[in-house]
RNA sequence: GGAGAGAUGGCAGAGUGGUCGAUUGCGGCGGUCUUGAAAACCGUUGACUGUUAAAGGUCCGGGGGUUCGAAUCCCUCUCUCUCCGCCA
């Protein structure tokens, strides 16, 4: 959510940032900032009448106590007076209600503004490329893709997910577990040894939680809802992760707060199909290790190139092509400032998959999370927050398989095999 | 799931209808003392809104009600604790 006070002083500047984003709806602002000065209209009226009340019960309570006749009546008489008052102010008060609930819901429709190295552009094609590996893999046309290899290999059975849930919850099986397990400690110890405190969070949230990093109201229809407890399977680790900070106010001192967690994803994607979603492309249930910073405002943009030189040495490590692409103000989501999307190279596929996002949501999620800090003046301040995948597990594995077959099974790269145990899948 | 008790500032814990944004203790911060530290002593210490600054307003788990006036009374929801039942 944009601060309000942002809105209110700039708003050339809130509508040409947000046009980057491809949001053009600028009557919005216009909205805001006109709804905005009935708010203060309304609510000083309502206060000045409360201040009246308020001053006449505290008389009214004086009379009443010396318990002499005539201040009795005069007590009766200022009551009789309040109930003017206090009618006024219910009036007043329903008009304050709806003009607040409408600029809160024009508020949270505003996606975050891009920050300014973001390139221009609506879709994907538009994505600025920062970094490529120099080869790309290039295998023989005999190559088969990983959902064959895991048929092949029996380490993934997609028809057994069918089975026991639906389409795009994989069942992981001999190696295939034990690699699946053997990534997400390997992700999650070298984020420990960068420094990040490991967290397990819990797999469903509330609507507060869902709020506060941006899910709700946007989102709802990507997560799954528990109705019978209003709660929602967590999309990302995200979520209950950097919730942990909402309604807290730090010190400086604290900065940077860096947190990694590993938990399943739970995503609907209603309405993907078709090659997209093959074997491990895309699923409803799949692991990630995401970590999450919070920090100065004046640093976070040094957080988000050390969270990508992170994320960066993992897929180094792992022995992937990959690329960094800087996305352009029409393809990053919602609440980012700028984002980093990593993406590998699956060579059977003969096609690139998005395996990380590393975002900077500045005071985006933290206005939401009421998440500040103390700063030197003593005032309250809102802080940054980052999150990144480091690393999302079933794409990764999509490549690793595929990039990595061999006559003699599917290698596994030198920095895994102390997790594995084995050094191929056979 | 059944029965009961409770939810107050960073924490602990007073407050049952009026000057209570809230006694007090701890913690935090600043100071005196000290070579330094501890102890002791003194002072200070919630958030939001509003404003040039203020005044004013709001907040005692959430929502609603009674009243001239609610932390305090009533209703309701959520959560926590204790006992019983069930159980990894």
């Amino acid at each position: 959510m944009l601060q309000i006070d942002l809105i209110r002083r700039e708003p050339a500047v809130v509508k040409a940032k947000l046009a980057k984003k491809h949001f053009t709806n600028t009557e919005v602002v216009d909205e805001i900032i006109s709804l905005d000065q009935k708010r203060k209209l309304v609510k000083s009226d309502v206060d000045d009448l409360l201040s009246q009340r308020n001053n006449i019960s505290k008389e009214i309570g004086n009379l009443l106590k010396t318990k002499l006749p005539e201040d009795i009546a005069k007590a009766e008489q200022l009551k009789n007076e309040i109930a003017a008052i206090k009618d006024k102010i219910a009036v007043l008060e329903k008009d304050l209600e709806i003009i607040e609930l409408a600029q809160f819901n024009h508020l949270v429709s505003l996606p975050n503004l891009p920050a300014d190295i973001v390139p221009e552009g609506r879709f994907a094609e538009d994505n600025l490329c920062v970094f490529c590996v120099e080869e790309i893999p290039n295998l023989p046309e005999t190559a088969l893709p990983h959902w064959e290899l895991a048929a092949k290999y029996d380490i993934i059975d997609f028809e057994l997910g069918v089975k026991l849930t639906g389409a795009g919850f994989p069942v992981y099986k001999k190696q295939g577990a034990k690699l699946q397990r053997a990534l997400i400690s390997f992700f999650l110890d070298e984020a420990i040894a960068a420094g990040y405190v490991e967290v397990i969070p819990p797999l469903m949230v509330n609507k507060d939680s869902a709020f506060g990093t941006g899910q709700l109201p946007d989102k709802e229809g990507q997560m799954y809802h528990i109705t019978e407890d209003e709660f929602y399977m967590i999309p990302t680790a995200e979520v209950p992760i950097t919730n942990i900070y909402r309604d807290i106010i730090l010190k400086e001192s604290q900065f940077p707060v860096k947190m990694v967690g590993y938990t399943p994803c739970f995503r609907r994607e209603a309405g993907s199909y078709g090659a997209d979603v093959r074997g491990l492309n895309r699923l409803h249930q799949f692991d990630k290790v995401e970590i999450v910073q919070i920090q100065h405002p004046d640093k976070s943009y040094e957080t988000l190139d050390n969270m990508v030189a992170h994320v960066e040495g993992l897929l180094k490590k792992l022995e992937l092509p990959y690329r960094i692409l800087r996305l352009c103000g029409g393809d990053m989501s919602f609440g980012s400032a700028l984002t980093y999307d990593f993406e590998c190279y699956s060579a059977a596929q003969k096609r690139w998959l998005e395996v990380s996002s590393v975002s900077n949501f500045e005071s985006f999620q933290s206005n939401r999370l009421k998440l500040r800090y103390k700063d030197a003046n003593g005032k309250n301040v809102l802080a940054h927050t980052l999150n990144g995948s480091a690393l999302a597990l079933a794409r990764i594995v999509a490549c690793l398989l595929e990039n990595n077959q061999t006559e003699n099974g599917i290698r596994i790269p030198d920095a895994l095999k102390p997790y594995t145990g084995f050094e191929y899948i056979h």
